[in-house]
DNA sequence: AAAGCTTATAGATGATTATCTATTTATGAA
DNA sequence: TTCATAAATAGATAATCATCTATAAGCTTT
């Protein structure tokens, strides 16, 4: 009697399980660290809300009640990942969304 | 000669910048954490692309060079948030992707 | 019940990080 | 040039977390 090839039901990667590049789940992980905090999800959240979809650091400070450095931490990783741009006039810095980043997000999830 | 309200120029929460509730704030993130893993993102990718997009633990240590241990750790985080049901039959578990709360994480980013 | 395999848990450790205070840099006004 | 305000950086600290080894728990078979 001849027995069914055991092995390929034992322990084994899966069929079709070639691991994403470590490469690319490390910068989609970098990405979406930048996301994955709930203090930078109101900084996006009061950005895409504020009037011409733009923000400033010392609009921020008051509302989230944390301090100015605190807030230019954040904005920095945001804009480290591309999800927010930055754009000085004058004294004041603004902070805008890139909705083509934001984008990109989406995309992973579809 | 009249000035303009300066103030409504200075420094304050801009109009319409109602910040995010941190309760909500928080949940989601903890729901972004679970994703924003390089070894968390390879694990979805090879459950997706696994025969009946399913996988169980000893089907991942071996292609992602990482302790039984570790891979059981990351696999109950992405199932505390939704993101992977567990079923055990027999001797093995089965992990399988949630596509619902998938979902849900895309319309975050719409 | 005893053995063997798969998965989960406990506990430890090193790395990452969110936050703060203090300081520096950048810009505009006097 | 000096002053005042806005933002960035430096450095410190406490908390979180990815990983490991060791062990326990769950299931199947003999």
């Amino acid at each position: 009697m001849t027995t069914l090839p055991l092995i390929l039901l034992d322990c084994a990667p899966a069929p079709g399980t070639e691991p994403l590049a470590r490469t690319s789940a490390e910068s989609i992980a970098d990405l979406l660290k930048a996301v994955a905090d709930p203090t930078r999800l109101q900084i996006l959240a009061m950005i895409a809300g504020a009037d011409q979809q733009e923000a400033c650091v010392c609009n921020l400070t008051g509302p989230l009640q944390l301090s100015q450095p605190t807030i230019s931490h954040h904005l920095k990783k945001l804009n480290e990942v591309g999800l927010i741009d930055r754009e000085r006039r004058g004294t004041w810095v603004w902070y805008s969304l890139n909705r083509a980043r934001w984008a990109q997000i989406a995309n992973l999830f579809e």
